[in-house]
DNA sequence: ATGTTATTGTCTCATTTCCTGACAATAAAT
DNA sequence: ATTTATTGTCAGGAAATGAGACAATAACAT
């Protein structure tokens, strides 16, 4: 197993990604587990000295769902120094056999920078790393225990999404291409926490002139048909 | 001259700092001018192994300000391959008879992360630092070209502090303890490129019930005097 | 003293926006 | 044809905002 070597990386520096993606009525994290250690974290990885930061997370976040367009925003750059637990990342190194000392930059203090990415759940295929044994969605209420600060920083996320709903296009991404009106209400109430008012809602959302209408979509149900909606692209 | 040592710092990381005060009816923001160069820029600075990223910069400020209490905070961290820009670095260190080789650290990459702060003007006694000859304050309207990308990094802060100005208590710290609503009403007007109606200003402002009226400020002036406020301490 | 001037604190009315419940439309089942 | 569940939209009231008006008043002028 070939690990980055500190000729390739930027030291000191690292990020972490928070990928959300919404399914079954709520929304979901996915969250990796590292190999033989029981420990749980945010996907996260270091920078390339030859790629942008943007481009590092891109790249992070493309190797383990697959897709390689995505919605990334930056949110906040954690520097504390309560965060620097390099007894954890040793431990990570020795249960996939490597040797920390060929790679001590990886037991140094990391500043990390957070993102937040919302993708199509249904377009993605979790792929774990070389360090980890698995990667899969946790709702935000049966999360496992995470390391270090991962929780904080979720928590942060979720956060600044909250903030963002009502002044970005929010829940382009966690749905696919059509959906419903009732779809991405039950996205907003999933990330606010809350029961939004139908009516309200709806003309909320349509007075934003974000959307474009096409044909009903036939459900079976005995009920009227719901319209089906897409985000307007800007052209 | 001692400069800093790869061995106290962390590599590959800094900070950036847009340090907002408002006089004569305008902002304005720290600029300082490195010795024998011509460059202009934002302070900046490192971060030292045994202290948080929060606290270099506090550092920073408090260096290059006197203030020891001051409003900072983070927006945004600056991560693309353009600016990377060594040359501009071993200039700085060669004007000021310092060997680049001694201290190559400095000339690689970094990514930056980037805070401003807003202080009350009439407090600070701006301190150039070692590698600066001057620090100075300049109005947003007349503004020296800045080295690398610092003209956007002020670009972004400004309009962070637009985006927050209904949502966090700007205005505390870029006045005095006690202002009369006009004063704050200028500062607002600043920030927002735009003229606010008084009425309406006076009411919204009062309706947050952020500030607490004290005696009337008697100016000499031929007219009404106003009454002093300023932001309610919560206890 | 009295009136003048500039500015302040507050109020009113019109306009706009937002909230809430209601109602008709309708796809499928009975 | 009737019923059921859900959707798209609207009407009326409530709340927020915009724009101007007016009285109060500190210092100056006469």
């Amino acid at each position: 197993m070939n690990l980055p070597s500190e000729k390739d990386y930027l030291t000191n520096i690292a990020y972490d990604s928070v990928i959300f993606g919404f399914s079954d009525e709520s929304l979901k994290v996915l969250i990796i587990k590292y190999h033989h250690t029981g420990l749980y974290a945010l996907p996260g990885g270091f920078v390339r000295r030859d790629e942008s930061l943007y481009d590092a997370v891109r790249r992070g976040v493309r190797d383990r769902t697959g897709l390689a367009q995505i919605y990334l925003e930056q949110f906040h750059t954690f520097g504390s120094l309560e965060r620097y637990d390099p007894a954890s990342m040793r431990l990570i190194l020795e249960a996939n056999g490597l040797d920390p000392g060929k790679c001590s930059w990886l037991l140094d203090r990391f500043i990390s920078v957070a993102y937040y990415a919302l993708i199509n759940y249904l377009e993605v295929d979790p792929k774990p790393d070389q360090l980890s044994d698995s990667i899969n969605w946790y709702s935000l209420d049966r999360l496992p225990p995470l390391m270090q600060d991962h929780q904080r920083i979720l928590a942060m996320a979720l956060q600044t999404l909250k903030d963002n709903l009502d002044r970005k296009l929010v829940g382009v991404n966690l749905l696919p291409g059509q959906f419903t009106m009732k779809e991405l209400q039950r996205v907003y109430e999933a990330i606010l926490g809350e029961k939004l008012r139908r009516s309200t809602f709806q003309r909320k959302i349509l007075s934003m002139e974000i959307l474009t209408r096409h044909e009903k979509k036939y459900t079976g149900k005995a009920h009227k048909a719901p319209y089906l909606y897409s985000f307007r692209t800007l052209n």
